[in-house]
DNA sequence: TAAATATATGAAAATATGTTCATATTTTCC
DNA sequence: GGAAAATATGAACATATTTTCATATATTTA
């Protein structure tokens, strides 16, 4: 990655995916399975303090774009990360003097 | 990185700042100035093939933001990066099969 | 099978973002 | 000073995202 810039398709397909972490709520989301691997969504919504609904939208988000996946447990769904290369993004934006 | 959870101000600020990353006209112009180091706004405009006016309307959002910084010179104004480790994440981000 | 629990879904409302257009500002050069 | 060039800005509009609410679906258990 120095040279020649990227095309178009790449850059669409980056920014989509980066726009879904763009936001406080998936941030945390992404944090909390970083540390406890895989949460159901009333886990999440708990820890969170947030509508189970507005859990659900956004882990469906986040699984459409590949970010997450989920297995069904009886009643529960757990949810955990699958594109482990967002954790690497979530540090480098540790690094920053923000 | 591994332990702790990040705290809610912390979340809010990374998601400022990736919230910036999640475009395409946005991400293309970090990839061009990755590449030139610099370039003035009219420079960013034609390679881009975008209008003078969303160019810089998006180049002073992400210079509100910390990402990018610019320095005048005659009527020109050249932009650069300024927060380096927005790159580590187009890295990182290039590495995902999408 | 009915009730209870967990999750998903869809529509609506509230809010935010992206884009365009017209115009303002800043600087240079005549 | 006035015209030209480069950039910024603000308002208006279109579009997208976020959030809530009500309800649907799936699973377990009594």
């Amino acid at each position: 990655m120095k040279a020649k810039t990227l095309d178009v398709e790449k850059v669409e397909k980056v920014a989509f995916i980066l726009k879904a972490l763009g936001n406080p709520l998936r941030i945390s989301i992404i944090d909390l399975l970083r540390i406890h691997q895989e949460l159901s969504v009333n886990q999440l919504s708990e820890k969170l303090g947030a509508e189970q609904s507005l859990v659900s939208h956004n882990l469906s988000n986040m699984k459409l774009k590949g970010i997450l996946s989920s297995r069904r447990e009886g009643k529960n769904i757990y949810y955990h990360l699958k594109l482990k290369e967002v954790l690497k993004v979530l540090e480098c934006m540790q690094h920053c003097e923000l």
